[in-house]
DNA sequence: TATCGTCAAGAGCAGTGCTCTCGGTTTTGA
DNA sequence: TCAAAACCGAGAGCACTGCTCTTGACGATA
């Protein structure tokens, strides 16, 4: 047993170290990652990563399902960290948060929110965790209109998308009223939106001050979905 | 002269064909487009194809430009064909003709709106056309000030973010209260957004009628910016 | 102790971007 | 008109990639 548990030791942490240096190149080359490079650096030969991981891909997935992880708890834990009253605060503190992560680890966002991988499926793993952030987002939602600190938007969705946003809703388990869930999601596309455009240089030369910028669309959103002031 | 603007003429069919068979090929496998796979389907050996595109990166480079005038012309075009006293109306469209263009070409706005190519740095050229979308937003925006359609947004940036949109705003060449355009940067940040949760695949299972949530999303930035009903 | 699972190494295959050289054609200019 | 210059396609070759297979050694287990 004892045995057994010492060599199972020595492979997970050979995986994990192997996945410390795939980030590291992650960091610097992008998204190109090269299975000799990272062999090369951890002074194996390219086909002994194959012990660890049966490909490119499986390795590639591995840094994605962390990296969901790494995102979903920064956002819950700014979320957490802010007095549940204080709808609004949480709303900017997990948008902060999101960024934040973001910019610290911009590869890896990419790797989660560019362009999907050509030849690359995401497994079904990965849904659970990606939804992390938005439904952090939606609980704010939730708890605002629980304690009547929220007033649902006034218009009504027409038909076709009702029942859509409103299965949605089920799926997710939150009881919203869907024309409130859809401006919802309008923030929450917003917040990546806001993201994938400064990571990846659309505002290059424009806007020196990008927290400002980020904080004031925060609050336009913010007010979309009706959250009371302070 | 004839003679000259003969090998000229054949020369500019070789380079169309090249882009052509690249685009075809970027539709099909994706970013990762391969030099040799073009010149085979053209019947020509790997090296030739640098008779006539430096680099891979080169040809990259002019399938974005010419993706970037498509989508801009696409979206111009929409806009253009609205009553333009019809503000909203024009807002609807030039939101449908930038998702429809993107939605008939996946692999291309992939390229244009997905994680930069590693190596990869866009050169000068791309970014007067890629403005083209949100400039047609911004120049809605400006048409409903013009005519007093359109009333500007109550609140009033703070100072450090001010200027910032103030100056954006006269290099974009436009005269709006600095709190309209960074309220139309939403709508633009918005627009964008919307596609690629589309398209890179984040709403899969979720929203059969897309084309009603993007309607309804389109139609909650255009009451952010203040546009009228109708 | 003998056996079986695990491991790293190496060779090798097919593919990539890119460079260079070599003939052949076309255009140019005196 | 005819030589010089420019252009073009083909091919070989380099360094690199992901991946497969085989070989030999090590360590745990029965």
């Amino acid at each position: 047993m004892v045995a057994h548990s010492l060599r199972a030791r020595v492979r997970a942490g050979m995986i994990d170290e192997i996945k410390a240096v795939a980030r590291r190149h992650l960091a610097t080359d992008g998204a190109n990652l090269s299975l000799r490079a990272v062999a090369r650096d951890m002074g194996m030969v390219s086909s002994a990563i194959y012990r660890y991981f049966p490909s490119r891909d499986d390795l590639l997935t591995a840094l994605i399902l962390e990296a969901y992880e790494a995102l979903g708890d920064a956002v819950e834990a700014a979320d957490a960290g802010v007095d549940r009253a204080d709808l609004r605060g949480r709303w900017h503190a997990a948008f902060r948060a999101a960024r934040t992560w973001a910019l610290a680890n911009p590869a890896e966002y990419a790797l989660l929110y560019g362009s999907p991988v050509p030849g690359y499926a995401a497994p079904a793993d990965t849904v659970a965790p990606a939804s992390r952030p938005p439904l952090t987002l939606v609980g704010i939602l939730c708890d605002g209109v629980a304690d009547g600190r929220l007033d649902p938007p006034a218009e009504e969705l027409s038909e076709p998308l009702r029942t859509d946003v409103a299965e949605l809703g089920v799926l997710l388990a939150v009881d919203l009223p869907p024309a409130l869930l859809a401006r919802g999601m309008a923030g929450w596309t917003q917040l990546f939106g806001l993201i994938s455009f400064e990571l990846f240089g659309r505002i290059n030369g424009m806007l020196p001050h990008r927290d400002e910028y980020f904080d004031h669309q925060t609050g336009l959103m913010a007010d979309l979905v009706g959250l009371p002031a302070a």
